[in-house]
DNA sequence: TCTACCGTTGACGTGAACGTCAAGCAAGAA
DNA sequence: TTCTTGCTTGACGTTCACGTCAACGGTAGA
């Protein structure tokens, strides 16, 4: 019921590939307000689709990627939207040099695009590294801690189970 | 010189481990500014030692040790100070029990104390789980990206140390 | 005694990332 | 035709996590 637009006098005209989302559909497909996609583009980090349907917002396949991607980096890595930008950024340029090539633009200067990108690259790596690790690490403190925590529970459901030993005195604690 | 305070007419009286450090230093230690100190302890998330220097603050190593635990998990995870919060009290839930048994308390109680601190540290565990899995696909996306700029770099090169071939026409593209 | 430095509380300011509300338009349903 | 829903722009409000400034106090060194 209600299958939203889709059916005015462009019977199937502007859906180039994939499926055309009106904003309300895109947000709830990534799991954000509508709000936030528009502070997205307000802020330059995520642009709908070139063609507007009327005065609405057109979402399609590579956007709703890119928003996706945004979340992601924001919930998984504490990524600010300054940095994400940056992350999204080299993937761009991996986009221009595409074009760049079609282009048929210099050698040259396609050579400078990708060493930039591939030196921002680079550096996510490491960081990425360097959580990977340090969560790691985390993690098995943490996990050690549950064994410890495992040991004391086995030991107290043993003093909960023998209550009749007559409150703490016979065989001491074995810590 | 200026070896801080500490020589009054208390010698050594109020050092009980350690050493004990004013807000300032304690702040500089731990990488954050005094005004964050006082505000973590402002919402209760980080409180100096009990006693006071006079009207100082004084924060000893398990202090510091809270705090470098707090921005280790706002920078690493990207937790916000509610979470943080979440993930500190399952540890003070461990040094309650300490005391839980040192006053000889039920062992049915100790025992949903754990129990407790064990469900949460087992969630948070999940967590941790759940994003090394996903930062490690992240970054291996990273990598393969890394390498296929590389390869393309590596065209490039050959391109602008061979200029001679007519810019383009010769071999097309491998891809 | 004066100055410099470090601390105190209290209050207001700030940037990021949105939330919320108003006023208006367009299209489909009753 | 009217109602409802969803979109538009614009503007102001809000929360978090502090930054900054004012006014004051205590201690150390010159």
């Amino acid at each position: 019921m209600t299958a939203g637009r889709a059916a005015k006098d462009e019977p199937t005209a502007t859906a180039p590939s994939g499926s055309t989302l009106r904003i309300g559909e895109a947000a709830k497909l990534c799991g954000v307000t509508t709000r936030t996609l528009r502070y997205w583009e307000e802020i330059g980090l995520l642009a709908p689709s070139e063609q507007r349907h009327g005065s609405e917002r057109v979402y399609l396949g590579r956007e709703v990627e890119r928003a996706q991607r945004i979340k992601e980096l924001q919930e998984l890595m504490g990524f600010s939207l300054a940095e994400i930008r940056v992350v999204l950024e080299t993937e761009d340029i991996v986009g221009e040099l595409r074009t760049a090539y079609k282009a048929n633009a210099r050698p040259d200067l396609q050579r400078q695009l990708l060493a930039n990108a591939m030196e921002a690259n680079d550096k996510l790596v490491a960081r990425l590294d360097n959580t990977l690790a340090r969560v790691s690490e985390f993690r098995d403190e943490r996990v050690a801690k549950a064994r410890r925590m495992r040991r004391r529970a086995a030991e107290l459901d043993r003093q909960v189970a023998a209550p009749a030993v007559g409150k703490r005195g016979g065989a001491s604690a074995s810590r």
